[in-house]
DNA sequence: TACATTTCTGTGACTTTGTCACATTTTTTG
DNA sequence: CAAAAAATGTGACAAAGTCACAGAAATGTA
């Protein structure tokens, strides 16, 4: 990638470029680089400090982990979107835990966690921007949390069907079962029951890594 | 209160402080009320933008609520403490609804959330204060999310017990089932049968209202 | 192509936790 | 002291997660 594409890149995505000195660009874009992740290697992993990731292309998935190997995914993240609770080392507040994986074959750039804390100790408006992007998942992870807590599976799986026709466009869900329930902070085999009912209904047409909506209509009145 | 007093908490509780111009200090101090609060009543309810609220005595409890009622403490704040996710005008970024209810007779010094946002467009120090008492609480939200979807209820209400132990120095715990079972976002009745079976244990002692801890070591064996 | 392997789905049995209904006990209050 | 309120105890049941294993579909490999 040509710096003159990341510097168009930074401006976008980061408020305050146009407040850095000519050092503080150069010192930023050095600390950048550009990396690709094959579908399911894991990009970050709650030890070290990643770094802030924006993605470019694919998706990645946030998640906490149990002790057992438990996974509750908090989000996932979409071109032109970016995590910040991979830079650790950016957010003292921070002390939790979060995994990142991509969920596809995804490009990113990593604007290396150290450099940003550096600048953030000069510039007002880059510790603003951290915290600010960082307390804006703050109410994502809480919708989890309530759609967890709160609601049946029934809802929850409605829910959850209709977001993914929403963002893909495409009536037909191309998930696994797993990948479903890691989504949605549940088991597997609760996933099969529940489709397998809502199959029943007529809700949805099963087949294998897919999930054909065929009643949206029912599905809508299931999430209320 | 004396304004006196009152300045010598904002100096403590608010590292801006200093910073402010006399005009802003003198806003500031008239923006804010003290104010009692009888033990169980509601002082905000995720609606309106109540305010930063300074805990001087007694306790608070923040929660959130489901449609059905179902209640999950969130933390809990002690006299020194600061109540941030009250304020939601001062965060726009906190979408999701809190409850805060008084857990003990309570007095408290309420910082009106309007003029706290007026400042901190002009002060970035305090919109980063703001921002960073804020998110240090998304901390404590993930211990608590990660302890309800992770761990079992005899490790969890052994974490409980032990930590409300270390907390007051009693070993008597003086709390009901029902207080105990909104504190961990359980049920009563789910409460009530492990305590009874600790008891069984030889590890607590029931009576009315209290708990009494008599074999601490098992506990602590629990919370592995 | 044929066979082995991996991935995905289906299912019954069981555990844990939460819900509901109601009984009993203890404390508070008029 | 009687009545009401608050706290606790308990059985039956429901929902969701876990475990074990079976079978189907896709993929890889000789």
């Amino acid at each position: 990638m040509q710096n003159r594409e990341l510097i168009e890149l930074f401006k976008e995505n980061f408020p305050f470029w146009e407040s850095l000195t000519e050092d503080e660009k150069e010192t930023f874009i050095n600390s950048s680089v550009h990396m690709e992740f094959q579908k399911g290697t894991n990009i970050h992993d709650g030890n070290e400090c990643t770094g802030i990731i924006l993605i470019r292309k694919g998706s990645l998935r946030l998640y906490i982990l149990s002790d057992e190997g438990k996974e509750i995914t908090l989000y996932r993240l979409f071109p032109g979107e970016m995590c910040m609770l991979s830079a650790s080392c950016v957010l003292n507040n921070i002390t939790f835990d979060v995994f990142v994986d991509a969920e596809e074959n995804s490009e990113c750039i990593i604007v290396g966690g150290c450099a940003y804390a550096a600048l953030s100790e000069r510039s007002n408006e880059a510790k603003i921007f951290a915290l600010e992007t960082a307390l804006s998942r703050f109410s994502d992870v809480m919708w989890v949390m309530q759609q967890i807590l709160f609601m049946s599976m029934d809802k929850r799986l409605a829910i959850f069907l209709l977001d993914e026709v929403s963002k893909s466009g495409d009536e037909t869900i191309h998930l696994t079962h797993e990948q479903i329930a890691k989504y949605m902070g549940s088991a597997r085999e609760v996933v099969t029951r529940m489709l397998k009912y809502f199959s029943g209904e007529g809700i949805v047409e099963l087949s294998r890594g897919g999930i054909k909506i065929i009643n949206k209509k029912r599905l809508r009145e299931l999430t209320i």
